[in-house]
DNA sequence: GTGAAAGCGCTAACAG
DNA sequence: CTGTTAGCGCTTTCAC
């Protein structure tokens, strides 16, 4: 008994129920009571079909102009929790809903996404799960709209205009205002915001906010004063921790002016703490440090590490109903959803 | 400018160029030179081409023959670091090498592989990159052979015998070893190891070697004294360091009779370094505890973390190639792998 | 040098 | 009730 579908055609089954291919088509495809073939010879032919296992090759199913029950995951890559989640999760998703997923990396480049949405076009796929950090390049939004279903997530507010897509913000200003009215209210004065800055282009989003929420405290805002760029590259491994921890010690991290820290990951924030506790600094008495991603384990360290939550179970809900409601609807007036992250409060942040 | 495909086939092309299909077919296939076709002629035909966006339909390639560019990975889900990485990242690689990929959760379940390959099959992919933590069922092998090109990452040995795929094992059992030495060495007396009793399927991999290690060393490894059982599910938002903590507290870990413990996850290290410290009991003086996965943070904790640690990077090149080379020669002989994970002592071993 | 025809596996009219 | 036919977009073989 072959494994399964190569060889096995719809001829085949035929051949072997001793019917034409389309009856047997139609057959198997649930239509023989509607049209009235007796019950025998469905089962007969589901019986063949079954025992020779036979699966209609997709490809053909998708030439002929039907559904190819597909939907591509275009993704930024990153090893941070609980973003590193999405693609398994999104995709076991989907999977239940009976569609497979091709997973792909945008690398958070507009020319990729062109040609990755170009490639899924080519493949016909039912729709896209599209992730964008940053703000949407036309010729990309133009793309997007070519495909019938397509849920977008984005980390900024998206303009609606003459967009096809369903959008999915995550808005991260709240909490990052949170994060700095609580700063001040516990007495700090200056405040500082730690970031890659080989990753400057995809921190736009948390830089602005927080230089807002400061402008609008009356403190410091200015660039020299409240950004310390961490000039590393992105580490092969995804081991952030070890290129924040070196950065602090090579550019001096303690030679700086601050009483605040908000670092742009919790590995930053892992770092950042156990570099100035080596330096003598005290955290939270000296220094109030908030990471980012409220990974689980910084729960556990002492002291216990505040950070910007993302509800993303919250989050793969909505991003799992919507592309069912699009793949459904897909000519319906596509809907906008705001999944607002949230300051978490621990010892660290004092 | 419409974006691309949809609508635009080869027939488009041709009437626009004032040419046959096949013609332009050939010409597009770079098949013209070899067909005499004059260079004006191929010119002509690719600029037109490229002025409608041309793009052929990858589902008719795939009908009509061709390789269909696309590799299904089936992985199991995990939150943890680094198989969390393993999606994207091989999958930005093949990406790389001109394929696409579908991403399907095998859930650790028979069913599920055996059903995600039938559908693979049905799609006409090229090869097949699966990730099995157990032992491999025989149906499951069997379809596993029906690929052309196959990579089987295991974390236990595999027998080889008639089997197609090209094999990557990753093996425990070295560093495991080490640990339980190393424990002895520094005068424990009463290990345990640490483990969710939900996952126990896939912690088989685990405890067998440590009980053994514990065996030849002399020491109890009695399943009631080695084997501190997590009874909780898998948490939704995959916080193991929650459940960990939790269930230490609802099962009184304290109350275990135990001076080394081996956790089968970083996460269930920390928490329990934690809670043995709100207990009172010292880490490492009173308590050795040793992880798994040498997830990057760890290395900030006070006491810093001891894992058992998988170079994966190293792992992720040897997928990569493989791939490729059996996508290459599929008829070649399978190889076979070895990638030893490491013990990686830290403070809280001791 | 270029076009016509068959076939990949399936669906969807349309006949019988 | 069942078989025939055309067509989805492409490749490939074979005539003109």
């Amino acid at each position: 008994m072959k494994a399964s579908a190569p060889g096995i055609t719809l001829k085949t089954v035929a051949a072997k129920a001793g019917l034409g291919r389309s009856t047997v088509g139609l057959i198997l495809n649930g239509r023989g009571d509607e049209l009235g073939i007796p019950a025998e010879t469905q089962a007969k032919v589901h019986k063949v079909a079954a025992n020779l296992g036979y699966r209609p090759n997709s490809l053909a199913l998708g030439l002929a102009g039907k559904k190819t029950q597909t939907i591509g995951l275009i993704l930024p890559s990153g090893p941070f929790y609980p973003q590193n989640l999405m693609p398994q999760d999104i995709s076991l998703r989907l999977h239940r809903r009976g569609y497979q997923t091709y997973l792909v990396d945008s690398l958070q480049d507009p020319d990729v996404m062109l040609e990755s949405l170009k490639e899924m076009a080519t493949r016909r796929v039912d729709g896209i799960c599209f992730h964008m950090k940053l703000p949407i390049p036309p010729k990309v939004r133009e793309a997007l709209n070519q495909f019938p279903a397509t849920v977008l997530i984005s980390n900024i507010p998206i303009p609606r205009t003459d967009f096809r897509a369903h959008v999915i913000y995550l808005d991260m200003v709240p909490a990052i205002d949170d994060i700095v009215d609580h700063f001040v209210q516990t007495g700090r004065r200056r405040p500082m915001i730690v970031t890659s800055v080989n990753d400057a282009m995809t921190n736009l989003e948390k830089i602005g906010p927080f230089r807002d929420a400061l402008r609008r405290q009356g403190l410091d805002a200015s660039e020299e004063g409240t950004i310390f760029g961490v000039n590393a590259g992105i580490p092969r491994d995804s081991d952030y921790y070890t290129v924040f921890r070196d950065a602090f010690e090579a550019q001096r991290l303690e030679d700086r002016d601050f009483d605040a820290l908000f670092c742009t990951c919790d590995e930053a924030a892992v770092a950042a703490i156990r570099y100035l506790t080596e330096k003598g600094r005290r955290v939270p008495d000296d220094v109030a440090v908030v990471g980012l991603n409220n990974t689980p384990m910084i729960q556990g360290y002492k002291p216990s590490i505040a950070s910007i939550s993302w509800n993303h179970v919250e989050a793969f809900d909505l991003i799992e109903a919507r592309m069912v409601e699009r793949l459904k609807k897909p000519d319906a007036v596509p809907g906008y959803d705001e999944a607002p992250l949230k300051f978490i409060r621990r010892e660290s942040a004092g």
